[in-house]
DNA sequence: AAATGTGATGTTATTATATTACATCATTGC
DNA sequence: GCAATGATGTAATATAATAACATCACATTT
């Protein structure tokens, strides 16, 4: 069973496309990419696939990256509910690879800190750029 | 004296000019808004920009804000040697004012994190989202 | 069935962000 | 002077994202 299964009914055809080329990619695509990827299914239009990515991270399915503008299929059972954009990523500057974590402490922290300056957190974006453990044996 | 004076008989005229710009500014610019404002000083296309902020950033003396694609001035005394990129911002989504933080606690957790899955961290993007005190008590 | 409402789609054009390629100029060292 | 280097200027292009508007599919109501 695919990991967005469950979600996978309720998606329109050009969601479930979208959904479907960043599930085959092994890293983050950029929207124009996966405009290209799906010419041969119909797509002529960035905006089909901007409309299907921002429902898909609605849902948690997909997670943008904002320090690549490239979007990348959610690689946990799909960060819905409390989880959403509790998240972090760990980007591979040498072969692209992205590695999604989940982390309580670090983002304690963060909440701890936002408190501290009186921030009122919406959404943490936290990026790491580096190279991963595959590389660097390299 | 202003904060970045100590650098800035090594800039040339362009840097200035934008460094100028972003210091003006109380919040992040983004590079055509740059451009744009010095016009008037004979600025004429975006890559005069560009690579002036690509230094300025270099030096730590302004930060690129990843999810923001903007630019602004370091908020402290700037940004070079260890510290470099050593830093975090909280984004006021409300009224667009960023604050650039400092957190041993954060930095040295995401640090951990990173050994912890053996990644070889280059840089951390740290960009809170949310709501400013100033904004919240509104 | 006809009328209406709603959400998804399609299409074109435009705006915003960033880089490539190449020419020119200024300064320094020889 | 002349070469080397780094800064600058300029035009064109690439990449990312959105605005505006028309149409379609399907369900609900009358």
């Amino acid at each position: 069973m695919g990991k967005y299964e469950a979600s996978n009914t309720d998606l329109t055809k050009n969601q479930k496309l979208v959904m479907g080329a960043l599930s085959n990619a092994n890293g983050p695509l950029s929207a124009y990419t996966i405009l290209d990827e799906l010419r041969e299914h119909g797509f002529r239009a960035p905006l089909q696939v901007y409309r299907a990515l921002e429902k898909l991270v609605e849902l948690g399915l997909v997670h943008r990256l904002e320090s690549l503008n490239a979007f990348v299929a959610c690689q946990h059972t799909s960060c819905g509910g409390d989880r959403k954009e509790n998240v972090l990523f760990a980007i591979c500057e040498t072969c692209g690879n992205v590695q999604e974590l989940v982390n309580d402490k670090l983002l304690k922290t963060v909440k701890t800190l936002a408190s501290d300056v009186e921030f009122n957190l919406s959404q943490s974006v936290i990026e790491l750029r580096g190279q991963c453990a595959n590389c660097n044996a390299k």
